[in-house]
DNA sequence: CTGAAAGCGCTTACAG
DNA sequence: CTGAAAGCGCTTACAG
């Protein structure tokens, strides 16, 4: 038994930290029994791990991730690698990723790259020194260089928000452009005809996006290059109100438009309050990702749903199955989207 | 000269890693003077140490932080522990603590206890394993565990987004009590009366509004219980709703809400506009934080604008100077706040 | 100002 | 199924 009551914390080394050799001692095993038994390896007897994983929770060890990092070549860290956390899209699917990577054991190391190459450059080079055993990014965009150091890492990453028919690539997420052309359809369906398409930040996805409207407007010869309504600026509500209020004034004919992101449309939402446009009668809007107060705006908020949970759960399954040297089913899950139409359409 | 063109990148070790001995080999140093050279030790030589750094830079090399760890007994990492990351707030102050502390060579390892004391203990324990260098945590209230697991590890910390008189404790912050008053007051002197409190998640920053609206109310003779409209339930624009709809009807002679969130808040700007509620006219509304759209609103949002950003500076400042053992001038910084009047009050 | 030795706390082959 | 040896890549005293 384990009992030993009035054991004292013994700390072998000048440190003080407790290692595996005091739980080793306390369960009267060896070192290398008592970290094959707390990883689980299964060569140990059923008696013994009990034994270990009792003593370490008396004795209160915590392994010392660097030791095992360098002992092994690999940590149990996953690095996330996302453009940014001021938007809930990302926040969601680093949620879901934790939610499955945590019981799995694995720990997650968050980059914030702001949509910029030598940012992720930067926190890549660095990242990657740690070993981590896992790799998420998101999208496919990034500089050679970037794509070269994951590569030579040898590191199983799995891409986030898009697909891909590159075998050679794992991802998971939709068809950006097909949701693009979705919603301008449901636009054209619904009668409108000089659709804006507004956007702000215009990374990858979000040309992708403009992709799907633009192929959709084309097939219906109501294209006009006047329609778009681009800002390099960072997605605001303050934007989304600011690109309605500018661009309408010089195009008084546009029946609706179709915001790239929730938060430009929430805002367009709002200058239309203030400006007495009338939502949908005079002018359609649409967003895209369902963020949270699209479903209380007033009108409410006609949007693309996107699976960013389902997104980052299934991910992190795939990268579970990398990191294990297991099979996985297909190299690219395409999880798809939901056009959710509310009153402002 | 650094110039050795066509060097192979040698790899000593079976692993392939580049390590420290391939720099010192290409500098022509020992190992141990490479060390210190890439680390700015200054009892270097100025000219070995831009050997040592050119190749280190032609190499590629990038120091193993496991090993750096191990070795030394403290990684460059500091953790930071935050609530949650679906609030615009903890976004902000990680982002400013993040540009104080990465051109100081530290990097950021980002926690979310989502107000839970387990999870919070446990992120510590596993957290705390990777030898910090520093620590940022929200608020004070914690369990003594993980007091316990602070002061035991000896890692310098700093408390966030409150202030405190304990010289024993380091904290950067405002007086949330102190702020909750002043709106309250705010709301007084323009004649409201009927003032509710409505309030989600009730954690201890919004239990300290809390108390400040309840003494203004109680100074003025005005307090009443049943305006006291709290739910435990996360914050949200839909919350913020659902409270209004609710308790308005049941105490319709409320004059003013004060909402201890600026989302909950938007939320009940909304429905006040979809239930016909002339704000400011007929009900006050205001908030707390100035969060992203609160000034796009209709009408725009009355709100104690707080100084995350400048929290999240001056910790990761102070941080520094006690990482460093460099004295600091205050163990408490009091950054204020600032009661931004609009349209809503 | 520079270097050879020892050690940080683990895990990986290699034996039995 | 269990253990003694060696090593992961660095830094910390200790010498010179």
């Amino acid at each position: 038994m384990a009992s030993s009551p009035s054991a004292p914390p013994r700390k072998s080394r000048a440190s003080g930290r407790l290692t595996l050799d005091d739980v080793a001692a306390a369960a009267g095993v060896s070192r290398i029994t008592a970290s094959r038994a707390l990883r689980g390896e299964r060569s140990v007897g059923a008696e013994l791990v009990a034994r270990v994983a009792q003593a370490a929770q008396t004795l209160g060890y915590v392994p010392d991730p660097a030791a095992r990092a360098l002992a092994s070549a690999r940590s149990r860290t996953v690095v996330v690698l996302v453009p940014l956390l001021s938007n809930n899209l990302f926040v969601d699917l680093l949620e879901a990723v934790h939610r499955s990577l945590h019981p799995a054991g694995y720990q997650i190391l968050i980059g914030v790259t702001h949509y910029q190459a030598d940012e992720e450059e930067a926190l890549l080079a660095s990242y990657l020194a740690h070993r981590p055993a896992g790799l998420l990014v998101t999208g496919f965009d990034r500089t050679q260089r970037c794509k070269d150091m994951i590569a030579q890492s040898g590191v199983p990453c799995v891409h986030l928000m898009e697909t891909s028919t590159d075998p050679a690539v794992h991802c998971v997420g939709f068809s950006q452009t097909q949701a693009g052309g979705a919603m301008t359809e449901h636009l054209l369906a619904q009668g409108r005809q000089r659709i804006a398409f507004a956007a702000a930040q215009l990374d990858p996805r979000v040309m992708q996006r403009l992709d799907g409207y633009r192929m959709a407007m084309q097939a219906a010869g109501l294209w006009d290059a006047e329609l778009e309504w681009l800002s390099p600026a960072p997605s605001s509500m303050a934007l989304g109100a600011q690109l309605l209020e500018q661009n309408l004034a010089r195009h008084p004919d546009v029946d609706a438009i179709f915001y790239c992101n929730d938060d430009l449309a929430q805002g367009g939402l709002l200058a239309a309050l203030r400006l007495h446009i009338a939502v949908p009668q005079q002018l359609a809007v649409a967003g895209f990702n369902d963020l949270a107060g699209s479903d209380q705006m007033l009108p409410t908020l006609t949007t693309i749903r996107t699976p960013r949970r389902q997104i980052g759960h299934s991910a992190a399954q795939m990268l579970l199955h990398l990191m294990r040297d297991e099979p996985i089913d297909t190299h690219s899950v395409d999880l798809g989207w939901e056009l959710v139409q509310r009153q402002s359409t």
